[in-house]
DNA sequence: CATCTAATTAGATAATAGTCTAATTAGATG
DNA sequence: CATCTAATTAGACTATTATCTAATTAGATG
C-alpha cells in the first residue's frame, strides 16, 4: 500500500458530505438523483463526490438504462480502513519471537549479581532490559527522585540516562519530581 | 461517535505528512524538532500538524524540561479506525435472528405450489424473498432476457419489477441483455 | 426525429489548509 | 540576569476543495 492511496483514502473520508452518502449507500444500491434528494445537493454535486469516492475505489457503479447505481465495494473500503492501523504496528517479528528473546536479551546484559553490565542501544533490547529494571518498583507508589536514583544505581551508575528513559518510553510519569510508575497500557511497546 | 468526530478524524488522516509523522511516533516517541528534522520541514508546520493530531486525540504529548514529546494513542487511533466500518455495517439484528427469521418469512410468503404470493415492500425481507427465488438459476450460464421472464413468471406475474430487483440488488448482470448470476460475495446484505 | 431524464463538464466563488518567515513566549542553564 | 533552546503565534502566500449555475452529452422513449 503506497501511502499516496492511504492519504487519498482518508481525504475521500474527510468530508461529511461524502461520510453520508456511504451510510446511504450501505443500507443499498442508490442512483445518483435519489442521493442529491436524500442530501439536499444538487446534481453535480454529487457527480463531484462520487468520482472522489469512485477514485479511490471504496465505491463502484452498474448502469441500468439511463441511471447509474453505485454500491460500496465492502472489501476494498474495510481492507483501507485497516490499512494504516496494520502499518503503524504490524511487528517485524511476531510474539511468540519477542517473548523467547527477552530472556535471551536479559540473560546477555544483566550479571549474574543482578546488575546491569551495560545499557543497550538497540531500541528492542533497551525496551526489554528496562521493563526487567522497573520490575522492582511498586505500582501506585509516588518515589521522589532521589529515591530513583539510588534503586537504578544498584543495577548501574549512569542513573540520569536510564531515569531519563524510563520518563520517555512512558514507563513512568513526573510531577514536581515525584516519579510514579505508569498503568502497563501505557510503556511503549517493541516493533 | 458524532459525525464531525469521524470526519474530523478522516480529514486528519488526509494528509502525506501526519501520516509520517504517525509512523515515526509508531516507533517511538519524539520531540518536535526531531520530526522537524525528519521530515525535513520547519517548526511551525510541526506546531501546526501536531495540534490537529492532538485535536483528533489520536496523539498526545508529554513535557520534559523544554522538550515536548509525543506518543501516539493506540487505543485511540485503533477504535477510531474501527469506527466507520462498524457504523456502516453494524446489523440491527444479529445473524442468527435473521437466518431464524428468513425461513418464517419465505414460509409468510411463499404459498404452498411455491408461487409469491407478493412481493415484500420491507427491504429485508424482499431481499430474503429474492435471494429464495434466485436459488433456481444456474451459477456461470448466461441467460437471455426472455428466459429470466419465463422463469420469474413461475412465481409472480410481475417479472419486470422482479427482475429490475435482480440488478438493482446485484443478484445478477446485466450486459447487453444476456443476465447472468453474480458471485454470492456481490449480493446484496441485509442489515 | 423530438423530447425527456440523468449525468457530466465548465467555470466561478468562497472557504480551508499546508507551508513558510519573522517575532514572541516559556523554561532551563550558566 | 543573560543566554540558549524548543515551541508557539501571527500573518502572508499558494493550492486545494466544496458548492453552485449554466450549458452539454448520452440514452431512452414516444
Amino acid at each position: 500500500m503506497q501511502l499516496n492511496r492511504l492519504v487519498n483514502f482518508h481525504k475521500t473520508l474527510g468530508d461529511p458530505n461524502r461520510i453520508r452518502i456511504l451510510t446511504l449507500l450501505a443500507a443499498g444500491p442508490l442512483h445518483g438523483q435519489a442521493i442529491a434528494g436524500k442530501l439536499g445537493l444538487k446534481a453535480p454535486t454529487i457527480t463531484h463526490h462520487m468520482a472522489k469516492l469512485r477514485d479511490t475505489g471504496i465505491v463502484y457503479q452498474r448502469k441500468d438504462k439511463n441511471t447509474i447505481y453505485y454500491y460500496i465495494d465492502e472489501k476494498k473500503f474495510r481492507s483501507y480502513s485497516e490499512a494504516l492501523p496494520n502499518m503503524l504496528y504490524q511487528s517485524d517479528y511476531n510474539k511468540e519471537d519477542d517473548t523467547l528473546k527477552a530472556q535471551a536479551v536479559i540473560n546477555n546484559f544483566i550479571a549474574a549479581d543482578g546488575t546491569l553490565k551495560q545499557i543497550p542501544s538497540q531500541r528492542k533490547k533497551k525496551i526489554i532490559i528496562l521493563k526487567h529494571l522497573i520490575n522492582g518498583l511498586e505500582r501506585g507508589r509516588k518515589y521522589p527522585e532521589k529515591e530513583i536514583n539510588e534503586y537504578i544505581k544498584k543495577f548501574h551508575p549512569d542513573f540520569a540516562t536510564i531515569r531519563r528513559e524510563f520518563i520517555i518510553n512512558h514507563f513512568m510519569y513526573r510531577e514536581n519530581n515525584i516519579y510514579e510508575l505508569n498503568p502497563e497500557e501505557m510503556w511503549v511497546t517493541i516493533g
